[in-house]
DNA sequence: TTGCAGATGTTATAGCATTACACAACAATG
DNA sequence: CATTGTTGTGTAATGCTATAACATCTGCAA
């Protein structure tokens, strides 16, 4: 189901990663944990602790504006140094993206202020094409 | 105390916003009203009511990677598209700054894709200069 | 065998945000 | 004046998001 050949991953984070797969939109921790019941998921913390290593692994990414998570729908993803989000507030979808005149201008700022950038965050709210219309 | 000229504000909605200004960093929506339990404060709800209506009038700004919130500190804000942020991991602070290179480019993808963009998040996380070397 | 590292299970708790309902202040209108 | 609508407020309860703390287990390397 991923389009990465990922390293081998645990039970918990196969489960959790497939539920975010087999998700047409993105899934809260919550969701994911009610989702995962039926295998013996039990606590937020087994969902969190998945999470936090798919992420690591670049096979997840976090929606920092809508606390919750999608599986990596983009196969060159390492490759760039930052993704962009664009989600829809009407229907939930999410279109994942890379803009790399984006990212060497962030860099770029980070750079000249001698800021030791980690992580970026790029997310755009609003309605996508087809729930503009309705 | 503020660099904007702005309207009537409700006591509620002064108190936050001097909370948020006499702060050197961001504020969790819950350390504000610890802060102002002595002016008769006294549940989240008054709080997030008011800074509802600060960030509408573009005095506040949330930062959504740390859920918190922060006075803006760019008297030209409203005139550039995006703001964007550099939160350092390890003391706290924040920078606020606009680059019209980035906005362009991002709206430039949502036009091309027909996305209604309403918002903008760009944060950016790591470790300050002062941070860097310490 | 011992020891370590990583993953897991479980309970409890902390931190963030909203719903629901009641009331007050005020402006605009008839 | 009475009415109506809008905006802000106060309060209690609830719901959602995330982590701390502790015990256990498994696999592997020394």
């Amino acid at each position: 189901m991923s389009a990465h050949a990922h390293p081998d991953l645990t039970r918990n984070q196969t489960l959790v990663f497939g539920a975010l797969a087999g998700s047409v939109g993105p899934l809260s921790a919550y969701s994911i944990l009610d989702r995962l019941r039926g295998q013996g998921f039990r606590a937020p913390l087994q969902v969190y602790r998945a999470l936090d290593k798919l992420i690591e692994l670049g096979l997840v990414h976090r929606l920092e504006s809508i606390n919750a998570f999608v599986a990596c729908r983009q196969p060159e993803c390492e490759t760039h140094g930052s993704i962009a989000f664009a989600i829809c507030d009407r229907c939930g979808s999410v279109s994942e993206f890379a803009d790399d005149g984006v990212t060497r201008r962030l860099e770029g700022w980070a750079k000249a202020e001698g800021f030791d950038l980690n992580k970026t965050t790029i997310e755009l709210r609003g309605r996508c094409r087809a729930c503009r219309v309705a």
